[in-house]
DNA sequence: CAAGGCATGTAAATCGTTACATGATTTA
DNA sequence: TAAATCATGTAACGATTTACATGCCTTG
């Protein structure tokens, strides 16, 4: 259902096929939504089914036609409908590093200490990335397109992607600490 | 996959039903890991034909049986080895308050500002539960059942949740100031 | 000339939620 | 006496991932 939502959130900036979508998503999204082509596709078609958004086939030599898709009014309609609507519950998650640390009694000092701190190493470089390029880049993207209202929005997302890696990163060294006086 | 391990995790330290490690999933692991019966009884059924695990069956009256399993020398191998693989990606989340103030360029600033506040004491709520109650639950597990290494890990989890949830408060406060200034 | 990007999709499998079904026992 | 808990499960649906399939064009 969501993902619906998500390509129309993109339709209604502008016209793309899927594949474009797929990199918006890829380029944009990724810290907190993401799909691959074969969801997207049978997605973009049954939006069309439903009326909610029109293909436009523009034909290639030697490839697959490419299918540009437009926003419809419905289309329109219905993304608006779902944007009003608050989200009233904190949403479940999963996370397998926490799963593991939870029965790590099992494991061994050493082992744990080294799964620790191969999260600490990414978690760091995913932090050198969101405050270096990614800034830049959603700076760039406002510039480029005025979109001064949106970029308030995007600005505050990544902050908090920001803010949680920095606490995650805290935590993890503190942690590590932690574990490391068990031996 | 992954929810078989978390089951052989518990079974790992008692024999339960499938009843009973529901409760155990929604009391312990909900921070990171959830899961509803209707999943929970097949893969127990699975992995009794795998070996994993035991089920000694205790007649009820009026009820169905009642199946209580127990891991096996092989489960415990298959346990072991997943806990000592690491994880050595960061996990991509969906979250759809991110989601919807990605796109909120389309919404009025008092629909985005009733959304953010709605979250706001969503959070606050939930860093008093997980500040008081559950850390007393905790304190006390470790206490009746002497699991100390384990108990370890349980608070660091413990910590985990609370220190991300004080940065999604402290991140929304300065969200709902900035985006008052919109209108 | 090899690798990666462009461009579409299908098929199969897995994962997860919601609804349905039963019916006794315990608690408020 | 109504609601919640105990205790198991199936069915249907929906969401998601992985593998497969094609084949040209562009870049290094």
């Amino acid at each position: 259902m969501t993902l619906q939502y998500v390509l129309l959130g993109f339709l209604n900036y502008v016209p793309s096929t899927g594949y474009e979508l797929k990199k918006l998503l890829d380029n944009s999204t990724q810290l907190f939504w993401h799909a691959e082509l074969s969801q997207i596709y049978p997605i973009l078609r049954k939006m069309e089914a439903d009326g909610w958004v029109e293909a436009h086939v523009e034909p290639l030599k030697g490839r697959p036609d490419r299918k540009r898709y437009s926003i419809t009014d419905t289309g329109r309609q219905a993304f608006r409908s779902w944007l009003s609507i608050p989200v009233d519950t904190i949403e479940p998650e999963k996370n397998e590093v926490l799963l593991k640390l939870f029965f790590s009694g099992s494991l061994d000092t050493a082992t744990v200490l080294a799964h620790l701190r191969l999260q600490l190493e990414l978690r760091r470089a995913y932090l050198q990335r969101l405050q270096g390029p990614t800034r830049m880049e959603v700076a760039a993207l406002i510039q480029a397109t005025g979109q001064h209202r949106e970029g308030v929005f995007w600005e505050l997302i990544l902050d908090y992607g920001e803010e949680q890696t920095k606490t995650a990163i805290t935590w993890l060294e503190g942690a590590i600490q932690r574990v490391a006086q068990l031996s």
